[in-house]
DNA sequence: CCTCCAATATTGTCCTACAGAATTGATGGT
DNA sequence: ACCATCAATTCTGTAGGACAATATTGGAGG
């Protein structure tokens, strides 16, 4: 059922004008792929839960082209899978799986911190740091929720961004980052977002230091740090093996 | 219908066939990707060229619905690219992609490779592993195509199967490798074949032996002498930067 | 309570149609 | 000739309908 009010601002990709009367111009595959990304994070589609063509086609009121072309879409994100004849369902990561992807963000992440104290004082490149990782500065107490998810989604996409390696950072966006830590979010404690947040400084005054090797081990660790904290929570939430 | 000046593509114009492959009758879009794919990496879809819808629907017989979609998947692996209202074209990388790319895949593959070693005593690891790479051990001469593409591309697949983390593996085979040989490989002399031959098996064997740091150094030096390699070429080949 | 089968639900594919963006080609002014 | 402009032509983006193949479900029979 749509919500007449039109979502909530989606993050932000392009300035998609929907029309006012049913009709649509341009952007349909973008529309549609935001409201369902959004609506996974939000957790208004369940993991594991099957999203029927029929279903979102009038609830969304586009036609089955665009919606499989979103599907499409967020299966390369990772945030669906796509079974043949079954349709797409609502990713939902086995333990091993989010284990592995977070091995492979340790590696992207850890080069792409160290490519940015390489590269921060190459112009332009300290400024937009500095300015896309204020927040993590503040002291105001961070809310076990979207916020502090936010805060670090800006901050590790930041230091992709000061790499200067641009597919490196296009890599590090869709390393389903968003998708990992919704899963862990119900499991975050106070304690464990001050912990983070400290790393977060530490790691981000290496790299404005230009200290290679400070950002390298401080993202190493950090990621370490989460690593093993996903994997002492509760198989549970989870999705059994196979 | 436009023609980019490329010769007849041999069109063959029955599909060949529905089902010689066992698969399953639903491989529509599997069997035009797979012949897209292909067709780009035998030059039959130069780079940059446009993959213009109706020319492909009547060549292969199929509707937009499944090209479209084969175009989605190529542009998740990227082999093309997708610009709005314009279509798909046969991606073509520039020097600092390449260059990017080469880095990435370093830290992946390196990554592999320590794993590989790491694992290669667990069941059916070594077997696998040594079996998928036993072509590298043979003297004969190699061919300057796609022989040696195909070694390549198998011995560095073997390495991200043995690593046991599937997601890794599965980027590592998207990280088109076969595109940037492609484009690379009329470069290729023989005196670089024997040297990048000898360092697979010199990387095979640290892994064989459990020797992770070997295995680590070895894949190492290969990617950053084949990175080396690439920064050489004359930039022609290139796609000019924005 | 379990198995098998028919009815229903859903996906995969094809087709046709049309609006709007992009490309091309022609036109008119300088 | 040369450039700007506008119109005709291509193509893409979407909609919507149709139908076969496959999956799921609920009921009948053992």
């Amino acid at each position: 059922m749509q919500d007449a009010g039109m979502l909530a601002p989606p993050v932000s990709n392009e300035t998609f004008d929907i029309d006012t009367l049913g009709r649509t111009r341009g952007g349909t595959v973008d529309r549609v792929f935001l409201h369902l990304k959004d609506g996974i994070l939000a957790g208004r589609y369940a993991p594991g839960q099957r999203l029927i063509e029929s279903d979102l086609t009038s609830e969304l009121g586009v036609s089955r082209g665009p919606l499989r072309e979103a599907f499409r879409k967020l299966s390369a994100e990772g945030m669906v899978e796509s079974i043949p004849n079954r349709g797409a369902i609502v990713r939902r990561l086995s333990h091993k799986e989010t284990q592995e992807l977070f091995q492979i963000r340790g590696a992207l992440e850890v080069l792409a911190a160290r490519l940015a104290s390489e590269n921060i004082d190459l112009p332009g490149v300290r400024e937009r740091f500095e300015q896309a990782v204020a927040p993590i500065w503040s002291e105001a107490p961070r809310n076990i929720g979207m916020t502090y998810l936010n805060e670090n989604r800006i901050f590790h996409q930041a230091v992709a961004d000061a790499s200067g390696n641009e597919q490196l950072a296009v890599l590090c966006r869709q390393m389903q980052l968003p998708l990992i830590m919704f899963q862990l979010s119900g499991m975050l404690t106070p304690e464990t977002l001050t912990l983070s947040n400290r790393e977060h400084r530490s790691i981000a005054r290496a790299i404005l230091a230009g200290d290679a090797h400070a950002a390298w081990e401080g993202m190493r660790n950090h990621l370490d740090r989460a690593q093993g904290f996903a994997n002492e929570l509760p198989r549970t939430i989870f999705r059994s093996p196979e």
